[in-house]
DNA sequence: GCAACATTCTTAAACGATTAAGTGTAATTG
DNA sequence: CAATTACACTTAATCGTTTAAGAATGTTGC
């Protein structure tokens, strides 16, 4: 109700120092029992809660956390997979007191303020980086400094990253195509990327393991979620002479992109032909058919980024970086065809 | 590179007092010019950059906009529409300056706060409140507390809100829908809301000026985004005797779900039965058949939101509360056939 | 009975900024 | 030329906390 009450009132009010205000409120040792009581009880009955900015300034601890997060095709917070990682990081810090605010570039109080800037002007206690460009000099520049720090699908060196497991999952999706009898697998892949490459490599690394045949012009690239480059690809791929009777994604969104393309040519998933996306959107597991695809954990991936970065604030000298995996996990759907 | 460099440290190195960096630095004009380009220059040099909570703590501004957005679903930040919101509303308020950080209710510093105390524990300049419970008693309080305010899709009694026109939306829906030659039009809504009390209305008031019978059983109520129990409402839609030529949904989401139903009876979209959803949200757009729908403008909601929030911010005097309605826009789509 | 210690509180400095009021010098004015 | 004004700075208080160091009181040990 009244204007905001501060230590002092509440000191004068209960005819103590504000020192002694303070301290027992934080519980210290040296205030009586009966004292921290009874001011205790004075400030939850004044609606007393501390002044956040003067408990920053001199305690140096923010109680906030700084997200980076950028989606490269501008279509930020709408990515769904990432959205859904967020949503469980900012649960998990928000349960040990932590608050999370977004790390913006670009303009900033009439100055132009790297990501790093940023962050140090806002003083966050950690740094959360998902869904950017890690190739950005700003981004590189953040995780050098000595912030604590997690990132999310993308290892800096030495410092702490949760990562999705993808050879793991192609490899699982792979061998399950196989199991339904497919043989000639086309893969449209994502641009490159730190991630791409490890699910490339774990295509081909699967593929030579099952004894698989995989022409050249079974592999394309287009961008991730682009639905309009995945359309085109799929044509090509059914354009072909020998045609492939599965086709990967690079996601779930581009698999519709694929959809589309399939469906204009009359042709039905999956009697004449088999596809998979990746990431376990919801839409994917909703709709029918449903999407064979790896279900990404993104809660797992979200907390786990969350207790590694809180560890790492809270305890500096015995947390070490590391990297974490967390592995996705194979919806069977019902667009991958027995043959 | 070094720690961090304060006004202190600036002054010493130029000999002056703290007092004349920090008017220097602020424009004050009771500095001189050679001394303001002496130290701005010696500033940038030393990698000064403020404190934010000293200044916070002095000027009682943050720059930080606190965000309330808990989806009743449960989906937090996986909400497509909502999420573009937010994010416009981010990218139009750091253009400004001020950044964002999520306002949570629950454990927070080892004290569970109400919303309101959040507030006004990290002494937000503003709020903005988005896809929450709205007759939760803490958004409530929160609404009646004296910090500038913004809400998106519900008006709070005298407070400012940013609020999509669902009455011209399903008027143009209807109205395009019988255009195309259809009478018999199911409308299964959303669950009660404001938003849907204004698209009932709307529905309704429509219907009558075109001479529309609506039978009761054409009605329907399920939750937003609910894609299973929209496809049961489409099932017993189907079943009647009377079936209608087409179907509203409450979202693009949940029109997934009646699209799952009448793809199970082997019927075609838009030759046996039409759809209409509504919002827009990405893979509508890019899916075949392109759902017949209202597209919210949501850059435009987000936009228009922190623009009222900052004006109310900055011109507390000359600023009054106001209802801002953004029209969406009806994209055609396929999922609408001609009678 | 007095040094030593514990307990409980207070004093005061500090965090890094802002800003009203004061000071000293130079320029203007009638 | 004395008085006023303008200019360019400094002093010092303040925002609301935390915390090291000091002080007052009572308790213990020998």
């Amino acid at each position: 109700m009244a204007g905001r009450v501060s230590l002092k009132d509440i000191a004068s009010k209960c005819d103590v120092s504000v020192a002694t205000v303070s301290k027992a409120l934080n519980d210290a040792d040296d205030i009586g029992e009966k004292t921290k009581e009874y001011i205790r009880e004075a400030a939850t009955k004044m609606g007393y809660f501390p002044n956040f900015a003067a408990k920053a300034l001199k305690t140096n601890r923010t109680y906030n956390i700084g997200v980076l997060f950028v989606d490269e095709a501008q279509s930020g917070l709408t990515h769904d997979y990432f959205s859904r990682v967020l949503d469980s990081f900012k649960r998990t810090v928000e349960a040990s007191g932590y608050d999370v605010t977004f790390i913006s570039g670009g303009m900033m109080a009439n100055r132009d303020m790297t990501y790093l800037e940023h962050a140090r002007y806002r003083n966050f206690d950690g740094i959360m980086i998902a869904c950017v460009d890690f190739l950005d000099p700003d981004v590189g520049e953040l995780a050098r400094s000595s912030i604590p720090l997690v990132t999310i699908d993308y290892v800096f060196n030495d410092r702490s990253a949760i990562i999705s497991d993808n050879v793991q999952g192609i490899s699982e999706l792979l061998n399950y195509i196989y199991k339904r009898g497919h043989r000639k697998i086309a893969y449209i892949h994502g641009a490159d990327s730190s991630v791409t490459q490890a699910r490339l490599k774990s295509f081909y690394k699967t593929a030579m393991e099952l004894g698989l045949e995989i022409p050249d012009e079974y592999i394309l690239e287009i961008d991730y979620r682009d639905t309009v480059a995945a359309l085109e690809a799929t044509d090509k791929l059914l354009d072909l002479k020998d045609r492939p009777t599965c086709i990967l994604y690079p996601d779930d969104f581009s698999a519709f992109g694929g959809v589309n393309a399939i469906r204009r040519r009359g042709m039905k998933i999956p009697d004449d032909i088999s596809i998979a996306g990746y990431d376990g959107i919801e839409i994917a597991m909703r709709y029918s058919p449903q999407l064979t695809t790896i279900v990404q954990d993104t809660e797992l991936l979200g907390r786990r980024a969350a207790e590694k970065l809180i560890d790492s604030i809270e305890n500096p000298k015995t947390t070490f970086s590391e990297q974490v995996v967390v592995t996705g996990k194979l919806n069977e759907g019902e667009s991958v065809g027995q043959l």
